[in-house]
DNA sequence: ATGGCTAACATGGTTAGA
C-alpha cells in the first residue's frame, strides 16, 4: 500500500440503503483505508456494488433479507476468507472476515440479545462463545488481526452514560462483559482506550426520548486489535458528526489510525 | 412510566433493534 497510514473504522449503518448518501459523504470527509459495514440489511443480489464502487471502494458483502448483513469496503483489493463463524451454524449474516494485504479483517454484528435470559441472549452468549473459539485460531495463523465492529456491549461504566440505570441490563450485564474480556484475553486490545478519550464518548444512541441530544448513549461499538497491529495504533476516535445528519444512523463511525 | 423512534415488509400492523 502507498500509504504509511492505514486507517480502519467500523459503522452500524442502520439499513445501507437508507444511509447510502450518509456514507458517501462520510467517506469523503473521512477517505479512509478499510470501513466495516454492519446492518446492511440488504440481500447479496441487491447489494449496491456500483454504487459503492464509485465512492472509490472495493466491498464483499454478506447479506440477508431484512435483518443483519456485514460489508468490508477497502481501498486495495480484499480476499474473503470466511461467511459466518466456522463450526457455528447461523442462518443470520454477522460475521464476514477479509484479508486485505497482510491484515486479517473480522468484522461482526454481535447479537442484541433482548433481554438478560431471553433465547436471544443465550444465543447472543453462544455466538460470542464461537467467536472466541474463531479469533484464536485466526490469531495463531496470523499476526496483524483486527476484530471489529458492533458488539453490543458496553465493555465498562465508562462506555456507559448511566451506569446505574443501566446496571444489569443487556448490553452491560456481567456475562456479556465476561465474553468481551474473554475474547480480549486471546490477545486482543481496544484501541480506544489506548489513548486518553473525552469522559462520555459514546457510539450509539436510542432514537428515541432525544438521547442523542442528552448525550444518554453507549459505546458498544469497538475496534479490537491483535498485539502486532495494535502496537502500531496512532490514534481511535469516534466520528459523531454523521449522527446530526438528517435522517441518520442510531450509530456513528468508530476509526482507528495505524502506522504501517 | 414497558412508552418512546426507525427500518423492513407491506400498504396496516408486526418484528426487531439496543
Amino acid at each position: 500500500m502507498a500509504s504509511s497510514v492505514m486507517r480502519i473504522g467500523c459503522w452500524n449503518v442502520n439499513s445501507l440503503k437508507v444511509r447510502l448518501d450518509h456514507l458517501a459523504q462520510f467517506l469523503q470527509a473521512h477517505p479512509i483505508e478499510v470501513l466495516a459495514l454492519q446492518e446492511t440489511k440488504t440481500v447479496d443480489e441487491q447489494f449496491p456494488v456500483e454504487a459503492i464502487t464509485q465512492l472509490g471502494y472495493q466491498v464483499l458483502f454478506h447479506g440477508q433479507k431484512t435483518y443483519n448483513g456485514v460489508a468490508i469496503l477497502s481501498r486495495t483489493p480484499a480476499r474473503e476468507l470466511q461467511r459466518g463463524i466456522p463450526g457455528f451454524t447461523d442462518p443470520q449474516a454477522r460475521v464476514l472476515t477479509a484479508l486485505i494485504d497482510n491484515l486479517v479483517v473480522v468484522n461482526v454484528y454481535v447479537p442484541n440479545g433482548q433481554t438478560v435470559g431471553s433465547d436471544k441472549y443465550q444465543y447472543k452468549l453462544a455466538f460470542l462463545q464461537a467467536l472466541n473459539s474463531y479469533v484464536q485460531t485466526l490469531l495463531s495463523q496470523y499476526p496483524q488481526v483486527v476484530v471489529l465492529g458492533d458488539f453490543n456491549i458496553a465493555p465498562d461504566d465508562r462506555d456507559v452514560h448511566d451506569p446505574k440505570a443501566w446496571e444489569g441490563e443487556v448490553l452491560v450485564s456481567a456475562a456479556e462483559r465476561q465474553a468481551l474480556t474473554q475474547l480480549m484475553a486471546l490477545g486482543l486490545t481496544d484501541v480506544f482506550r489506548i489513548f486518553e478519550q473525552k469522559p462520555h464518548s459514546f457510539s450509539w444512541w436510542d432514537y428515541r426520548g432525544a438521547r442523542f441530544d442528552r448525550n444518554a448513549g453507549l459505546r458498544i461499538d469497538l475496534i479490537l486489535a491483535s498485539q502486532a497491529l495494535g502496537s502500531h495504533c496512532q490514534g481511535c476516535e469516534v466520528i459523531v458528526t454523521p449522527r446530526t445528519w438528517e435522517r441518520p444512523s442510531d450509530h456513528t463511525p468508530v476509526v482507528a489510525r495505524f502506522s504501517r
